[in-house]
DNA sequence: CTGCCGATTTAC
DNA sequence: TAAATCGGCAGA
């Protein structure tokens, strides 16, 4: 038994819970350990009314069939032929949202995560790299490890979990900014919906 | 089957 | 500013 956020937490509104998923941590058990990620920036995806998500209008494809599955799953899609980006299913089986995760700052698990970014060690990494090490949802998802493998994946788990505590670490308070979502300039009036969240 | 495009990142 | 790099998907 472990301290994951219970199935409840997902089954709510896509915007609550993309914002109150800042400050979480996300754990992902690696080979032996545990790689820890605090969630720093994220944004919502409501496939009825958004014209950028995925499965806008009730698209169905072999892709967007994990978008339709039950609240607390993983949707991990590949991009631009080299990235992963990883998301978590919101509300009720059947309804189509979730909720990209976009920013993670690693606090546990940190010299994996560096061999699997850079393939070498955290204090060999640049300035820079230090600086811009997961503070994209393409990053986050190399230096944790999360491939298409993770797709479909319940997060109600024990290898795989959102947290508010972990170890030494606990939620702290933070100030909540929103803003445009990113990348998504083709999306009409979806485009200026302040759905992007981050601390 | 063909061809365009993408919820990105990084190098130049 | 533009290349890298390829699966997803629409249309023929």
């Amino acid at each position: 038994m472990n301290t994951a956020l219970k199935r409840e937490f997902y089954n709510r509104d896509t915007l609550k819970v993309a914002e109150e998923l800042l400050g979480k941590y996300m754990v992902k058990k690696y080979q032996d350990q545990l790689i820890v990620g605090r969630i720093t920036e994220t944004e919502a995806y409501i496939g009825a009314i958004d014209k950028a998500c995925h499965a806008y209008g009730g698209k169905q494809t072999p892709r967007t069939a994990t978008l339709y599955m039950r609240e607390g799953t993983a949707y991990v899609y590949f991009i631009y032929g080299m990235y992963y980006c990883m998301n978590i299913v919101t509300e009720p089986e059947g309804v189509a949202s979730a909720v990209l995760i976009r920013g993670v700052e690693i606090v546990q698990g940190r010299e994996q995560a560096s061999v699997l970014r850079y393939g070498k060690p955290w204090e060999q990494l640049s300035a820079y790299q230090k600086n811009n090490f997961s503070n994209g949802p393409g990053k986050l998802c190399k230096a944790m490890g999360i491939t298409i493998e993770d797709n479909k994946k319940d997060l109600c788990s024990n290898e795989f979990y959102i947290t508010d505590r972990v170890g030494q670490y606990r939620e702290e308070s933070f100030e909540v900014k929103t803003s445009p979502r990113i990348g998504i300039d083709y999306a009409e009036e979806a485009k200026d919906f302040l759905w992007r969240f981050y601390i």
